[in-house]
DNA sequence: CCAGGGATCCGG
DNA sequence: CGGATCCCTGGG
């Protein structure tokens, strides 16, 4: 069963990606998930997102990687070779879900921080228990636990593999290197600086704008 | 701005 | 063990 998606009236590539996608560094991978679709297939409905904000975590000297001590319970996903979720709970009240990426043992991982509702909207309002109207669509998926409460993404999609059936992610339209916005990653303590967050300039559906922006 | 919330990690 | 921290969110 293929999936079609439009965007403003434009057909969006449905060509699934494969493992050698996921295999390349975090940082690099954080910047070419910008524009793909983001597809998780339930009984009977499909929820589908363009991701629109990302953040890279667990290179060389990153202190603010869950991997940066080494493997632990919680971090091993990120141990594994790129192309599986590594999703974690956090402040007592959410999901975060990562991207794995690299070859196996190299503690790589992309947060997903935000993505532009595409299909099964109603599904993600009734979720996210929100009022259906036009404002509230950019607070349905515009945060890693915003994201995770309107797809339905919780622990049991640890591990999962998006080469799989069920959750994967599709071409999207080619984004270029001009529309891509870097900034400092939000929330973190350590290695503060490293400008590894990566967004969809003009995008109104990225989690926060009013944060230092570098050139590109 | 701030508090809630629970898992995880680290030092004693 | 306890206490601090945390890739956050929603409500002032």
């Amino acid at each position: 069963m293929d999936i079609e998606i439009f965007k403003n009236d434009c057909l969006i590539s449905s060509k699934k990606l494969d493992k050698l996608f996921y295999r390349k560094n975090a940082l690099h991978l954080a910047k070419s998930l910008i524009g793909k679709i983001f597809v998780k297939k339930e009984k009977d409905e499909i929820l589908g997102g363009m991701i629109v904000e990302t953040e890279a975590y667990g290179l060389e000297g990153d202190l603010s990687a869950h991997s940066n001590k080494g493997k632990t319970k919680r971090n091993a996903p990120m141990f594994e070779e790129g192309g599986i979720l590594y999703v974690y709970f956090t402040y007592g009240s959410c999901y975060c879900a990562n991207i794995v990426s690299g070859p196996k043992d190299s503690g790589e991982a992309v947060l997903i921080r935000a993505v532009e509702p595409l299909l099964g909207i109603e599904k993600m309002f009734e979720r996210r228990k929100l009022e259906k109207n036009e404002k509230n669509i950019y607070k349905l998926c515009s945060g890693p636990g915003k994201f995770c409460e309107a797809f339905g993404i919780d622990l049991s999609y640890n591990y999962e593999d998006l080469t799989q059936e069920q959750i994967y992610l599709i071409e999207g339209r080619k984004i270029s290197n001009q529309e891509i916005g870097v900034s400092a990653r939000i929330g973190i303590s350590k290695s503060k600086d490293f400008p590894w967050r990566f967004f969809l300039k003009n995008n109104k559906f990225v989690s926060k704008n009013k944060v230092v922006v570098y050139e590109n």
